[in-house]
DNA sequence: AGTATGACATAGC
DNA sequence: AGCTATGCCATAC
């Protein structure tokens, strides 16, 4: 529980529907912006309850190797909240990337 | 212990 | 603008 993957989940919990944030953001709110490949790792032992289809690369890609199934699960689930997308088939950051301020500020 | 792996990010070319 | 190479660092074996 005090390892960094518990940290890396209860961030990731926090993202509200709708919204996305990538893998070096989270690292970076842990306090290290090198740690965004662990952050994928906490992702592959992610229990049920972390979305981490929230959860994307700086591109606004999605994973090759999301666990219930390929990118196709992935954006689904990213289309059941709303969360638009682009041309390519990458998600638009530009408009739903999650900040930790917007919590604050409601 | 040390080596290998990887759901990323960045710098060069 | 797109591809290749390198860095980085927590886990797994």
């Amino acid at each position: 529980m005090n390892g960094m993957f518990a940290q890396v989940w209860a961030l990731v919990r926090q993202v509200p529907p709708g919204r996305v944030t990538t893998y070096g953001d989270v690292a970076r709110l842990l306090g290290n912006p090198r740690l965004s490949r662990a952050v994928g790792y906490a992702m592959h032992d992610a229990p049920g309850d972390v979305p981490c289809h929230r959860v994307v690369n700086r591109e606004g890609g999605l994973s090759d190797a999301f666990q219930p199934m390929g990118k196709e699960t992935h954006r689904i689930l990213l289309e059941m909240e709303d969360v638009p997308f682009l041309m390519n088939g990458n998600v638009d950051l530009a408009a739903c990337r999650w900040e930790p301020e917007m919590e604050r500020l409601g």
